[in-house]
DNA sequence: TCTGGGGTCCTAGGACCC
DNA sequence: TCTGGGGTCCTAGGACCC
């Protein structure tokens, strides 16, 4: 049966850390306040392109991904950190607690970002004053600084963050798509990349608003019912629901690694492959989570780039398990070229508690953490003197750190990819 | 001196089954 | 002188995002 009545208009808000690791570090230390600063990995191992900048080094032209020499002759006074990624996932951490204080309706999308659905928070203010609020918290509680959409979807949320940076709140309306929306390049939407761009471009759609008003057989068959669904976005509609629980339906762990130099020795590799295993055997059992595939990938000297995978009639999830099944692979496929990436990934992902055969009474890891947590109080007791945490809180929960505990220095979503407890739901059919 | 590492989702072909 | 029409699973690869 229809609807009588019309569902009543969301409110969702996008919040989007600006320049977020750069960010961070300046929190951590006043004096790089105000001055060019990028995140980057080492030159020497061929990991040295820009991660994150601030906008002081955007100034000079640098942008993310930039090898870092690049950045240095466009900025010869960039200030390089190394990313420390324990650092940025307790901050995140941190942001997401706060963020919880409005609303249990809280999507993390990635470490800096997350989506909050505010329709049913009237009662604490207009959805203006609740991002507000939300953004002058994150900013005296955290000293980081971020960007929010308020809009009636989770596309025109997003959209509208991005329009003001960094510390900008942009509302966008239905009723402000034709002249916000349209007029922006295609390639500016998100989900759009070059490709599509091309593609869309090729059959003489340039703006949003020209792919609004598209033929949906011409749409299709150019891009499948991603088309159709770029479209319906074009058009402002939207209905994919904030979902809090999203986050713990991960679908793949993986690890990969650019090799200092291009290596075709294969007793290298396969030690290679040895610690990668290492690696995502460590995260699989932090996640309590085990793969029935295996999956490696191969990036050649020249960069062409190959994944090979395996359906296993067993679920691993141990490090010898798991790399067994990836050197198998990696001898069957590898054509003795020299190797620039390899990368293992588990996917096909269950929990460990159903597909465990015995009783493993070691297989619990308490990992402590190595170095303290992006801890709000003790930063700002260590800054002003004072609680700021107390004077500014009137909420119930307090912001509390999440426990999470990887060593890892992956950019990724383990800040938050807990297993659910008492989740009584098979991944697989979810 | 080019171009990291973590992901998600979608497509497409072949095998296999009913 | 004949080969339909689903469906699922597996594998490989592409596009995109942060």
């Amino acid at each position: 049966m229809k609807e009588m009545y019309p569902k009543k208009g969301r409110v969702i808000l996008h919040v989007d850390m600006n320049s977020f690791y750069a960010s961070v570090e300046m929190a951590y230390d006043q004096e790089l306040k105000g001055k060019p600063l990028a995140i980057a990995g080492n030159p020497e191992e061929r990991r040295g392109i820009i991660v994150t900048c601030s906008y002081e080094a955007r100034k000079f032209g640098v942008r993310t991904t930039m090898p870092l020499w690049e950045a240095k002759k466009l900025c010869p006074d960039l200030i390089i950190k190394k990313p420390n990624f324990d650092r940025y996932r307790s901050a995140s951490a941190a942001m997401f607690d706060l963020l919880r204080q409005y609303t249990e309706l809280v999507e993390p999308v990635s470490i800096d970002e997350g989506y909050l659905d505010i329709t049913d928070c009237s009662d604490i203010g207009s959805p203006m004053q609740i991002a507000e609020s939300i953004q002058k918290r994150i900013l005296d509680q955290l000293d980081l600084p971020c960007s929010i959409g308020v809009a009636p979807n989770k596309f025109l949320a997003k959209t509208a963050s991005d329009m003001k940076k960094p510390l900008g709140i942009t509302v966008l309306r239905k009723r402000d798509i034709p002249s916000v929306l349209w007029p922006l390049e295609v390639g500016q939407m998100h989900g759009v990349g070059s490709k599509t761009a091309d593609k869309l471009n090729s059959i003489g759609i340039e703006t949003i608003g020209e792919l609004a008003k598209a033929n949906d057989i011409q749409l299709k068959g150019l891009l499948g019912i991603n088309g159709i669904r770029l479209r319906d976005r074009a058009n402002g509609l939207d209905n994919r629901r904030v979902d809090p629980e999203s986050v713990y339906d991960f679908k793949s762990i993986g690890n990969s690694t650019t090799l200092p130099r291009d290596i075709s020795n294969q007793q290298e590799l396969l030690k290679v492959l040895d610690k990668l295993s290492e690696q995502v055997a460590a995260r699989m059992k932090r996640k309590e989570a085990v793969a029935t595939n295996i999956s490696v990938t191969i990036r050649f000297k020249d960069r062409k780039t190959i994944t090979r995978s395996h359906k296993l009639e067993n679920p691993v999830s141990r490090q010898d398990d798991i790399a067994a099944a990836a050197k198998t692979l990696f001898l069957k496929h590898w054509n003795g070229d020299s190797v620039r990436l390899l990368g293992i990934t588990g996917t096909d992902l269950l929990d460990a508690d159903k597909a465990v055969k015995q009783l493993d009474l070691f297989s619990y890891e308490h990992d402590a953490r190595k170095e303290p947590l992006f801890n709000t109080m003790s930063l700002l007791r260590e800054k002003y003197g004072k609680n700021i945490i107390e004077s500014a809180g009137s909420q119930v929960k307090k912001p509390h750190l999440n426990e999470n505990k990887s060593a890892g220095t992956s950019f990724n979503k383990d800040f938050l990819q807990e297993r659910r407890p008492n989740d009584e739901t098979d991944k697989k059919e979810k």
